[in-house]
DNA sequence: CTGAATCCCTGCCGATACTG
DNA sequence: CAGTATCGGCAGGGATTCAG
C-alpha cells in the first residue's frame, strides 16, 4: 500500500520525496534512524536467527560492550523492531524477539548486502 | 551472482554473515558506509532524477551548506556511486551523474523507503 | 544477570572565511 | 562557480562503575 500512487515508478518520482532537507518524518529517514550505529544491524541478524537472551547477545558479539548492548537494544525496542520479555526468577533473563515490523528487515538488510557485495 | 550459495536462504545464514564484530570489507556495512551522513540519501535522490551542477544541488537542497555539500559529494564519487565532469570554460561548471553503481542505489532506497512508510 | 549512570574522547556537521 | 581551511558544539560510543 505504500506506493499506489506511483506504481512502479519508485521512490524518486514519488511527491513525498520532495523533501528538500533531512526530515525525521521521511520513510527512509525512519529506517535509517532504526538501523543507526554500530552494531545495529549485526544485531539484527543476529535476531533474525531467532530470539535470544541478552547474555547470548553479549556471548555472540563478545566485542560489543554492555553498555552499546543495552542501549542498541533500547532504540530498536523503541523503534518497534523487537520486543522484550522479562522472564521472573533466578537468574533474571531478559529474552528479545523481533517483531513481525522487524522480520521485515530482513529484505532491507538484504538489499543492503547485495548492493555492498557488488563492489567486491 | 551474489548469493548462489544460499539461494533463497537470504543474509542471515550466509556463511560470509557470521562476522562477529563491525567489519569495514562486510557488504552492508560498505553500503551503509557510501550512504552515511546527513543529506546523503537527499542527494542521491536528486541524482537519481538526473545530472546536476553543484549550483543545482545546492538549489535543490537550500539549507545544506557547501561545505558538507562538497564532503558529501567527495564521499560518493570516492564510494564509486557518482563521477564528476568538469567543464572548461566560464563560469566553471562541475556536472555530477550516478555511475552505473550508483543507479543500482535506487532499489536500496526504495526497500528503506517501503520499510519506513510501513510504520507511518 | 540485566541493565542504568557517569566520564571521556573522537568524529560529524554547521558557520564562516578564503582561493582558483 | 566550485570548492578548501579552520573552528566550535554536540552526539556517538567505549570503559568503568553501580543498582535491581
Amino acid at each position: 500500500m505504500a506506493h499506489q500512487t506511483v506504481g512502479q515508478a519508485g521512490l524518486p518520482d514519488d511527491p513525498r520525496a520532495a523533501v528538500t532537507e533531512p526530515s525525521p518524518s521521511c520513510p527512509v529517514e525512519i529506517t535509517l534512524a532504526a538501523l543507526r550505529g554500530r552494531w545495529t544491524t549485526l544485531l539484527v541478524r543476529e535476531l533474525l536467527r531467532g530470539e535470544r537472551t541478552f547474555s547470548e547477545l553479549r556471548d555472540a558479539l563478545p566485542a560489543l560492550s554492555d553498555k552499546v548492548l543495552s542501549d542498541r537494544l533500547a532504540q530498536l525496542t523503541e523503534a518497534g523492531v523487537l520486543d522484550r520479555e522479562r522472564r521472573s526468577g533466578w537468574p533474571p533473563r531478559t529474552c528479545y524477539r523481533l517483531t513481525p515490523q522487524g522480520r521485515r528487515l530482513g529484505p532491507v538488510l538484504q538489499a543492503l548486502w547485495d548492493w555492498g557485495a557488488e563492489r567486491l
